[in-house]
DNA sequence: TAGATTGTTAATCGATTAACAATC
DNA sequence: TAGATTGTTAATCGATTAACAATC
């Protein structure tokens, strides 16, 4: 689960420390009348775009049925956690069967709200902006990017990817205008905050931020971020972990428990000189 | 928590399914003489790089002390959440006073494995990868980026960040030269498992992968996901539901429990101004 | 000593997993 | 009917949270 996801539901309820997102499972308020998907957990959630793109490999290779044990092993996953998913959504598939693929796609897609077109803005047209104005994922995948925002006088007024870059300036007159439902921010660490700011009040509600920085934002607001180098620190730590562990059997080789495999370890010899 | 995170341990105990990543918290086996991090939670590895920069903005403005509460509240967290995942690193506090800054910086870095310089290859030097490859964050961070490759002659022999871009025929006796530990794959998704089988068998046991497709990697290999569109799928479904409770509550209006607050749909607040 | 704040405990919550009854 | 596979239940596990005793 990814849950950099600073989300706060629109139920906005008083209670302190509620986090939405999760709605009240437990309680009784049904909320309204829809049937299914009310509760939807986070870590589903952030599964069904895995299993939608399994889907349209399938759906590509023109399968047309399929069991959760086979979706499973495409998408990664073990299979009851797959038909856990699917059963949040309502459970499309078919006892002996498996499941419809274009019928299950159908209803993953509306589920991702990925039957309606959204608008996308980019904010910071930098090497990174530059690259996500032009990434073909976002398009063929129901996202249309409308708007490309900066301050430099480098890059405003330079067509990228068939959109010219507009300053910062114009950016609520262009929202107005547009009306983005996503605003990508790709700006510097030091002016984010800031340019959030901006895009909040201009009634954008959900933010995909790249900026290494924890966003301060309203409630009813989404934020996800993708923190690069983090990701790059957390396989480092791992490989750090490995190297110590490699050290320490190596220090102790009667302690190693069993199935240590081909036991000498890969990096044995850029870790040489380090901590511990 | 990420849980792209597909991880073996380097114990690869044959136990099936056994995931690592979190060592046997329950067992006997002291896994070495280690003192403490042994048993990092993923969650907990996940948030160590926030709270590293959030430091490291209170270190560069000449704060000495800090709070877990302040901490806390910079790196966008809980204050008891920060002080549980710290205690799992040791714990290096002052009872009534707080933390050292400068220690702290030192101890999670340590932990993080950032106080060595990890060297990092970037394959698929497209629009992303040359965004990748000119991204300052990487480099600031401890890692060093010393190689760029791809198979497009348009790209091959190409100066990027400093680098030129070589040919994926030379990766293997490059990797043997220049031993990455790290492997950044920004390639298209229908190539993406092949290159990760070469990087795989060069005994890179680290990737960062950026192509839309779950990557089979053989144990002991650790491979995170960055996945930009489902990133934004992930916000579509909030806003989609977002707009399916709105509509709900437009059609049975009475039905709204309780503390709606401005009990117009969010939408509209915020387009208003900024929510509540 | 009095005030502050950590580190840890215990309760709670959400997510995962295995197993199996339901059912095609 | 026999075989296959779903959808769900119940057990387990890991993560979060609040509260507070330890202690600076």
């Amino acid at each position: 689960m990814n849950d950099d996801d600073v989300t706060v539901g629109p139920l906005s309820g008083p209670r302190p420390g509620q986090r939405a997102g999760t709605p009240g499972a437990g309680g009784g308020e049904p909320t309204g009348s829809e049937e299914a998907g009310r509760g939807v957990p986070d870590a589903t959630v952030a599964r069904l775009p895995q299993y939608l793109r399994a889907l349209t490999v399938l759906a590509e290779r023109g399968t047309e049925t399929v069991s959760s044990e086979a979706l499973a092993a495409a998408a990664g996953v073990g299979s009851a956690k797959l038909r856990k998913d699917l059963s949040h959504l309502g459970s499309y598939g078919t006892r002996g069967v498996g499941y419809e693929v274009a019928r299950l796609v159908q209803q993953i897609s509306e589920h991702l709200g990925l039957t309606q077109r959204w608008s996308v803005v980019i904010i910071g047209i930098g090497n990174l902006g530059h690259a996500l104005a032009g990434y073909g994922g976002f398009a063929s995948r129901g996202f249309g990017v409308v708007g490309l925002f900066d301050d430099s006088p480098a890059v405003v007024g330079k067509r990228v990817n068939g959109l010219v870059v507009r300053p910062l300036a114009q950016f609520e007159a262009a929202v107005a205008d547009e009306r983005p439902t996503i605003a990508v921010l790709a700006v510097p660490a030091a002016v984010a905050q800031r340019v959030c700011d901006r895009v909040v009040a201009t009634g954008v509600s959900s933010v995909l931020n790249f900026a290494p920085v924890v966003l301060q934002v309203p409630e009813g607001v989404h934020v996800r971020k993708v923190d690069l180098a983090s990701e790059l620190q957390i396989l480092a730590f791992h490989e750090q972990r490995r190297a110590a562990l490699a050290r320490a059997a190596r220090l102790v080789p009667g302690a190693a428990p069993a199935g240590r495999g081909t036991s000498g370890e890969p990096e044995a010899a850029a870790v040489a000189g380090v901590v511990r």
